[in-house]
RNA sequence: GCGGAUGUGGUGAAGUGGUUAACACAGCGGGUUGUGGUCCCGUCAUUCGAGGGUUCGAUCCCCUUCGUCCGCCCCA
């Protein structure tokens, strides 16, 4: 093999394809009757929208596919996120001048880390995900949060896990984190080196450390809760209220802190406890940003998003044994039985596409009895049969599997037969009747 | 970025330093010159991820490289 797809990325062949565009198909059903419109940024932006001076992320600092052509100065990056490229056009955009705030939005599409590849993890991958910019509101967080739970609940899936936490506005988290490095300071140098690398960048990460997770001092650390101003305490009081009156099962982690840098108030993770997971487990996750609005230019502005893995979630639901859409098949199968015949056959095709009826037909000439075979690879429901005696008198054999009724019809009456054929059957009608509507 | 495993036809897989690379499924042809799904027969990898090296000779030994899988890290 000379050519092979880049390390970490994939295509998506036909025959999977129809999970994706049933996937896709749900997403916009959901988005519509939460009333959440589509956005399409572009797949690169200026490496400035991504990469912002207080930015510690590994994503932005050593996973993003960042590109300069030679006789540009300008620094492009494939877009890691879809949230820095929204909010960047919803200011480029003044959407937030628009009546009707918040502007509720969402998206489809691929985003590309430099990451080494694993079970869950690529470096091309499928995100869908919402943003809510320009109120900030708790039952927004708590709307966004449901609009995604009710969405993997539509699927089937069971084995999923809501944890939130609140990282509490700016001023709390900055008293927080300086709490932490008071308390881990005299001990940090006997850590694992992660956490003292995280001392330096983000101390807060340093709770979920999985090397360091039973030392006494992990339990004596200081716990947000404890450092939430009034404001903060209130705010997520208020989520987990609307919570509770949805339904919706949480449970706080007050560990969980997000990587990303511009989390402000909620943060979520919603995981997959399946064990097909492998150690990538989160299916979605967001939080709140209260500061990425301005940033970009525009007015003092709140939002709150998520995303979800699409790969994630077929892995979820692969887990649980859930299947997404349904197998494709056929109206017409026109079985040729000679190369004499061959153009009379692909009239007689010809004829049913522009009938509505979904028709294939053999291009090799090949034997009856493969061409059967494929009538039944393909599923379709009628085979129309064609040879020397048909095409001399006009007409065509026609027999459908269903109850293997085969009757000689001339070219002529195909379709008015066809319709008749397929109004006798209720499923069969409802097929065609999607198709005549087209 | 670090660690471990792995790579034979469309698929699932045997295999050995020595000339024709098992077997099964799928495909295709035929038995049944025009009615399938069963059965029978035939056919189907100058080639063992790629590139180099050792050797009289390498799919099997060595090196490099690429991909895949799993974990760490990180994240969706």
């Amino acid at each position: 093999m000379s050519y092979q797809a880049p390390r970490g990325t994939q295509d998506i062949l036909p025959k999977d394809i129809y999970q994706w565009q049933t996937l896709e198909d749900m997403i916009r059903q959901f988005c519509y009757i939460y009333d959440y419109k589509e956005i399409r940024t572009p797949i690169f932006e200026h490496t400035n929208v991504f990469k912002r001076g207080n930015d510690a992320s590994d994503m932005v600092n050593k996973e993003m596919y960042t590109f300069q052509l030679e006789n540009s100065s300008t620094s492009l990056t494939l877009r890691p996120e879809m949230t820095a490229g929204v909010v960047r056009s919803f200011v480029e955009h003044k959407m937030y001048g628009e009546p009707d705030l918040p502007a509720k939005l969402y998206y489809v599409g691929e985003m590309c880390r430099h990451e080494r590849p694993q079970k869950g993890r690529q470096r091309i991958f499928h995100q869908f995900g919402v943003e809510v910019i320009g109120v900030k509101n708790p039952l927004l967080d708590v709307e966004t949060i449901a609009l995604g739970w009710s969405f993997v609940s539509a699927l089937g899936l069971k084995d999923m896990k809501v944890l939130i936490n609140t990282l509490g506005d700016d001023e709390s988290r900055d008293r927080y984190r300086e709490a932490l490095r008071q308390h881990f300071q005299n001990d940090i140098d006997s850590m694992c080196a992660d956490c003292r690398r995280r001392y330096e960048q983000n101390p807060l990460r340093i709770l979920d450390c999985k090397v360091d997770h039973d030392l006494a001092i992990m339990k004596s650390a200081p716990r947000m809760k404890d450092y939430l101003n009034e404001e903060s305490k209130v705010y997520f009081e208020q989520v987990l209220q609307g919570l509770d009156a949805l339904g919706i099962p949480y449970e706080i982690d007050d560990r969980l802190v997000r990587g990303l840098d511009y989390y402000t108030h909620t943060v979520f993770e919603v995981i997959s406890i399946n064990q097909e997971m492998g150690a990538q487990a989160t299916v979605f996750a967001g939080g709140r940003y209260d500061g990425l609005v301005e940033y970009f230019g525009g007015p003092q502005l709140s939002g709150i998003g998520w995303a979800m893995g699409l790969e994630r979630l077929l892995i979820a639901c692969e887990g649980e044994g859930i299947t997404i859409g349904e197998r494709e098949t056929l109206d017409v199968y026109v079985l040729n039985l000679s190369a004499e015949t061959a153009l009379y056959a692909f009239t007689a095709t010809t004829m049913l596409r522009a009938a509505g009826y979904k028709t294939d037909c053999d291009y090799q000439n090949r034997s009856f009895k493969a061409q059967f075979k494929s009538v039944e690879r393909k599923g379709a429901k009628v085979v129309l049969i064609i040879g020397e005696t048909e095409m001399e008198n006009g007409q065509v054999s026609m027999k459908r599997l269903r109850d293997q009724r085969q009757e000689v019809v001339a070219l002529d009456a195909l379709i008015d037969t066809m319709d008749d054929m397929f109004a006798e059957h209720e499923d069969d009608h409802h097929h065609l009747e999607e198709k005549r509507s087209i």
